[in-house]
DNA sequence: CAGTGGTCTAGACCACGAT
DNA sequence: TCGTGGTCTAGACCACTGG
């Protein structure tokens, strides 16, 4: 058995017979249990790392994954219910909200057939989201500000879902998301107290009006180890 | 700027100024235009690995990702057709078909209220598929000996589906799906011509008949920048 | 301040692939 | 046989975190 793989198995033991170690043994500390380097310990962490067991935090340290959140595309349900159902204490915290002109992927989407070439005026809102205060996901929401006025006065920590029915009347009918793992850009990976290149599953999200109007386009990033998928169809 | 990212940006505008081009110079070509070492190198070529741009073949070299397959786990819709309709050659290797006794994960998902303890006898099909003669996912699918006599002697290469629907009239109804992101085992990742280690999309499935049996337990494990998701919800 | 991970050098030997 | 990536050594300096 390979160096780094007998370090890795050490720590997923340590793991599994110490649940509630939230942090790990430093990098120094273990090369000097093994008697080996800090490439060969960091070769193991890493590993550890895509498989969804550890995570770093920048600088801070290796800590140990709590579970995942399962998480159904399909069904339209509310970020805080879904954790409090799997006893997760969620947290959103506003970034920044700001006003841009659409470009690229997010002008292609807003685009409709009555005017092609204008300029769209948008809001842009930055969120990042908690679980037991591990920050786990961050996504910018586009929205038209010539519908959603004063909506930056609104109270953004909570569900747009439900400022956009309670607020503006305006229903969400159907969505649409295009899922894949990737990279964290830096500054989604700041934002998340991580280090730029963590793996992710980043998520473009649109969703239509009942008559297919776009209401909003979303993109997300959220940390590889923190999520789990489920999807039901009959 | 840090050197491994400025040689991130190298091969990065390498693969956009010639797409046609496959495989990639090799790590000490790169150190030496760098004048870095290998370490340096392959902290920026592993990079752009997580961000499902390039992948490895194991000590052939690093390779270019081609576009992903979208594929949409709501949609029943068979392999070859998808592939076919995104301009990907499909094929499929049988690796291996044996007989086992159902045990953990599987033997929970076989269980029926009928018979809670008795061992249940399952088909193990194991089979690696790929796009363009590149290997994209390696799938492990259990179904009842019991109920599928002779399955040994079909053609596995195809559709599952339609052995089980015209050689034994078995139809699938319903199906619910766990998709992580996790690391590639030692032996998936062979079967794949990857390093263990790799990152990948894991996806537990379980598919039910009308009367809400369990038809078969299939796990999927997809190179992770061979794939994206599309779900759309009404 | 000491300790952590982040980045980097300058090598080495090995197993396996292509030829 | 030679070139490739896979693994590993033995250090170094830096930026940032935490006490």
């Amino acid at each position: 058995m390979l160096l780094y793989q007998k370090i890795r198995q050490y720590v997923f033991t340590l793991i599994e017979q110490q649940p509630t170690m939230k942090k790990l043994p430093s990098e120094r500390e273990l090369l000097e249990l093994f008697k080996s380097t800090r490439i060969t310990v960091r070769e193991a962490l890493m590993h550890l790392e895509i498989e969804g067991i550890i995570y770093r935090q920048n600088r801070k340290g290796w800590f140990i994954c709590p579970s995942r959140l399962q998480w159904n595309p399909v069904n339209k349900v509310d970020f805080y219910q879904l954790a409090k159902e799997q006893n997760f204490l969620a947290k959103t915290s506003l970034i920044a909200i700001k006003t841009i002109t659409a470009t690229g992927d997010v002008n292609r989407a807003f685009i409709d057939k009555k005017n092609q070439c204008a300029d769209i005026a948008l809001f842009e809102i930055c969120r990042v989201r908690s679980l037991d205060d591990r920050p786990v996901m961050v996504e910018e929401i586009y929205c038209r500000t010539a519908q959603f006025g004063n909506l930056e006065n609104k109270a953004l920590e909570g569900s747009i879902t439900k400022i956009f029915s309670q607020n503006y009347d305006v229903k969400i009918s159907r969505e649409s998301s295009r899922i894949f793992v990737t990279a964290l850009p830096a500054d989604k990976a700041a934002q998340l107290q991580l280090n730029s290149g963590a793996s992710c599953l980043k998520i473009y999200r649109q969703r239509f009006s009942e008559d297919n109007e776009l209401i909003d386009y979303n993109i997300e990033y959220w940390v590889h180890g923190a999520i789990e998928i489920n999807v039901t169809s009959d």
